[in-house]
DNA sequence: AACCAAAATCTCAATTATTGGGATTCAATA
DNA sequence: TATTGAATCCCAATAATTGAGATTTTGGTT
């Protein structure tokens, strides 16, 4: 990460200061906390509520504008991940009462971009747009294990505060991790929501990098051995299907692959996964 | 808009590429279509891509990326509009059979942020996120109605290949627009969608500058006098008691004011409407 | 209506950070 | 392994960004 744009930088990191423990913001707040001179941040601010990012609020104060949102309604509709995984997300939902998830995995964070729930699943507390713990629970865990070597390394080495603690050493950790590769799938009881188990498989892009995962949570009471073991399946199943359909899409770009059905979801998870977890020896 | 930032302009140029016809771009046609060199136009997509507001796509693409769902996601409960407006949406949906929509002005667009609709309404075609029309509709005749008077003449100016047309003289619409604004309110018969009827009323900020719209489309096929009388005087009280309350806002900052229920809402509609509508005279 | 304080913008010189041509490295494919 | 194209690096030139301070605008108050 050498040379970085760092005009550009700094007006986005004024995005980067709204978060949900504080949504609004005045100009002499950003200026105290990103050391900006009063012109500069007047012509940034300019450019960002031109724009739409940011919006005025009554009195003196900033939040996050509509433009967001104009980008969020177009990245639904981009994202050729999204468009692959949903009839699988659709799929298990269906066909385990639970709650699964699309997750994405970028810069650090886990984000959770596309979600399904059965009809009587409980009430998920992960809906679409809300980061993920990075230290908790199977989803994290599933991806953390897949990223490479040196990556996993540098994570663990930055955010040692919140990996390794009173009962984990990072021996520990990477242990854990190469047996969740080993496995593609990560099961975890309880760690994000107490009562609920999560089960989750990789998502991995051409180099064999994560981009991000597929994931079940249903309720830890209800949970028999045959069930988790279906699920387990059917998770490993749709993961290695996705990672292979979505790396096949390189060859037929501007295809848009219209949304499958369940039904043929069902079938590309059973063929696609086979012949993926082939290539991946 | 005199010195706006020339980097910054420059890399959110990247992102207004992105269209719902144009949903991947390569790093060529971004050169292409934006004049960059190529040194230039690869810093930025680094400092985009590392900030998550575009991925790659397997292949060479482009995409929006995760960063623009989190935002999203932070956004819809930062927006104060959003929080005053939603029991008035809702309320406006359960009385009335159809699809409310909470729309906001910004730049040139008109973008819906929320909406609610009643149980037997027909589906909407403008769902959260989507931009709506400038030249067509009660939305957007009720905020080009509002506009301050060089505003108008400026936007009329430059729009005028879709503002004025075979049946439409600028005089003529300045002559609507005065009654709209005048009458607080717009009913469109089908204008966006066939068989569709709209009302919509200005939402005004504190300089009775328009921020946005509060309105409901109902099937016109079903409508009758009564009901759209009833449905006219809801949407202006409604957009009338926003108004007021969220100029009323600036003076409890920080204030979170907590999502209120419909029947309180229901109140503030006749309550707030009044001491606006006296006030504006 | 006139006034006041705070917010937002402007001016402009200094200088720094940005730019882009060309060389180079990296990565994927045959 | 050779080859192509994509991505990055290098570095001097320059154009664009920056910020102190002055100025205007805005919104609220007496």
């Amino acid at each position: 990460m050498s040379s970085t744009s760092g005009s550009g930088d700094r007006i986005l990191a004024i995005l980067d200061l709204f978060s949900p423990d504080r949504r609004e913001w005045s100009p002499d707040a950003i200026m105290a906390a990103l050391g900006y001179s009063r012109p500069t941040l007047y012509r940034y601010l300019k450019t960002l509520k031109a724009a739409g990012y940011l919006v005025s609020l009554p009195g003196d104060g900033l939040t996050l504008g509509p433009r967001v949102t104009e980008l969020d309604f177009l990245m639904q509709r981009s994202d050729p991940l999204i468009a692959t995984a949903s009839p699988f997300i659709a799929l298990l939902a269906g066909r385990h009462p639970g709650v699964a998830l699309l997750t994405r995995w970028y810069g650090s964070k886990i984000l959770c971009v596309a979600s399904d729930r059965s009809p009587d699943a409980p009430v998920s507390s992960y809906p679409r747009g809300q980061p993920m713990p990075l230290a908790r629970g199977a989803i994290s865990r599933v991806i953390l294990a897949n990223l490479a070597r040196r990556d996993q390394e540098r994570l663990i080495a930055e955010r040692r505060d919140i990996l390794v603690g009173p009962d984990t050493t990072a021996d520990a950790l990477r242990e854990t991790y190469r047996a969740v590769r080993r496995a593609g799938v990560c099961i975890a009881w309880g760690e994000v929501t107490p009562g609920v188990v999560g089960v989750a498989g990789p998502i991995l892009a051409a180099e064999r990098t994560p981009i991000g995962a597929i994931s079940l949570t249903a309720d830890a009471a209800q949970m028999t051995e045959e069930r988790l073991a279906a699920i387990t399946r059917d998770i490993r199943d749709s993961a290695a299907a996705i990672s292979g359909m979505f790396c096949a899409r390189q060859h037929r770009p501007g295809d848009d692959p219209a949304l499958k059905s369940v039904a043929s979801a069902d079938q590309d998870c059973r063929d696609s996964a086979q012949h993926f977890r082939r290539r991946r020896q």
